[in-house]
DNA sequence: TTATAAAGTAAACGCTGTTAACCTATTGAC
DNA sequence: GTCAATAGGTTAACAGCGTTTACTTTATAA
């Protein structure tokens, strides 16, 4: 059996080989990313690697863990800080969306990582990466909800009628009824231009067309925010 | 100097190498995609493909240009058949957008070579994509202008403030002032929204969270049309 | 002290893109 | 008709990749 500093050990490595892993692919993008260029990086051969991960998927997944859990941290931080400083609930959603798209432009290569597919061959397990990708839905979640409740927001006309297939799932998979499912579905819509947004600047299909892209973002954020009957002030 | 002849065989293999490309990419995902095994199922050698096309990358690009424009073209001709159907402009804003979504769920791994960047070490030469890319755009400004002259379409209030950075870039690559450039600003969101959704269906995102994607976005489609002043009626 | 498990190594397999050297058949020019 | 040029193909090779196998070393638990 190995003992608490073994494993201690043991983890720490792990944790390196991610660490290395990151740096290289920061570096040369998700294309780096090469267990034989880690262990070159580390001074090791590349099968000792796999006394730690499984295989390169497996870094992988631990690598979208870590992404998907360091990106929910940053914009949870960001609101926490906005929420400190005395800041209402629209304005706490609008710093959380500028620290969404801030994270993405800090961690491009994190980002396809979590949301594009850019190692050959490899598919996220969902059962494993769903869990840590929807901790960023109850981030929003947390702010849009007491908000439907001072009246700082009002969901607008459009928005609160729910497909009928999808307000079962709301109702079976996440046990919501009424104004709090009307709000889960404005979020997911909220939530898809927004990635739409950032997908397409981390992807360079923006700043030829928009020029500049930090002002796009922040116009079209305030815009969707008064449309989606999120008052900002 | 090559002859007539000869020039439209090496055109037909080229045709042909790209089409073993789509077939293996569709089969095996992006990641199938490889100059040996192309090879392989057109019973030659690798190098052989290289009196066809300088490297692999080039090969993408050329697969990418292709991508682009059969999706224009898709979108372009489910528009033109809901026009000679006699349907409103707004109605056809509509189709435009289900097509964009079908084209997308029909070629997904197409659409991830356009907009994501799935091959190890390539990087899409954008002077060479971008003209393709933006025929996109125009499928929807030939819609949106017209809608705001006859009064089917009427700007929103939020949606008519440009930030100034924005403004000039527009005005200056684009030539295009006042109304029309506002209905351009806007058309960048709703494509943004759009792409949004389709995207994070495409990689996996939306199903596990609201259980019927197609009426997810059908319906998403339809609220946002509402919000941008376009009367579905 | 000794059996065991962890952590490392080298060698090998089959895959990849790409290059170099070489051959063959068709073509254009004389 | 002859001849040089060129398009289109071949094989062999290089360096890289993930992964497996067999083997060694080292630290620990009993």
């Amino acid at each position: 059996m190995p003992r608490r500093r073994q494993i201690e050990l043991n983890e720490a490595t792990r944790e390196e080989i991610k660490a290395t892993a990151r740096q290289l692919m920061a570096e040369k993008g998700t294309a780096g990313l090469s267990l034989r260029a880690i262990a070159r990086n580390m001074d090791m051969t590349a099968p000792a690697l796999y006394h730690y991960f499984g295989s390169l998927d497996d870094l992988i997944t631990a690598l979208i863990l870590d992404g998907f859990n360091g990106y929910a941290d940053y914009v949870q931080h960001q609101r926490n800080e906005a929420a400190a400083a005395g800041m209402s609930i629209p304005q706490q959603i609008f710093v959380a969306m500028m620290a969404y798209r801030e994270w993405a432009v800090q961690h491009p290569v994190d980002f396809q990582l979590l949301y594009g597919n850019p190692i050959p061959g490899y598919q996220a397990p969902t059962e494993i990466t769903t869990p840590a990708a929807t901790r960023m839905g109850q981030v929003f979640m947390e702010l849009l909800m007491p908000g439907l409740e001072t009246g700082e927001i009002s969901i607008p006309e459009p928005q609160r009628t729910v497909p009928a297939q999808v307000k079962a799932h709301y109702s079976n998979k996440y046990g919501m009824e009424g104004e709090t499912r009307a709000i889960l579905h404005m979020m997911n819509q909220m939530w898809s231009f927004m990635f739409g947004l950032v997908a397409l600047e981390i992807y360079n299909h923006t700043t030829p067309v928009v020029g500049d892209a930090v002002a796009f973002y922040e116009q079209a954020t305030r815009s969707h925010l008064q449309l989606m009957g999120i008052k900002l002030d």
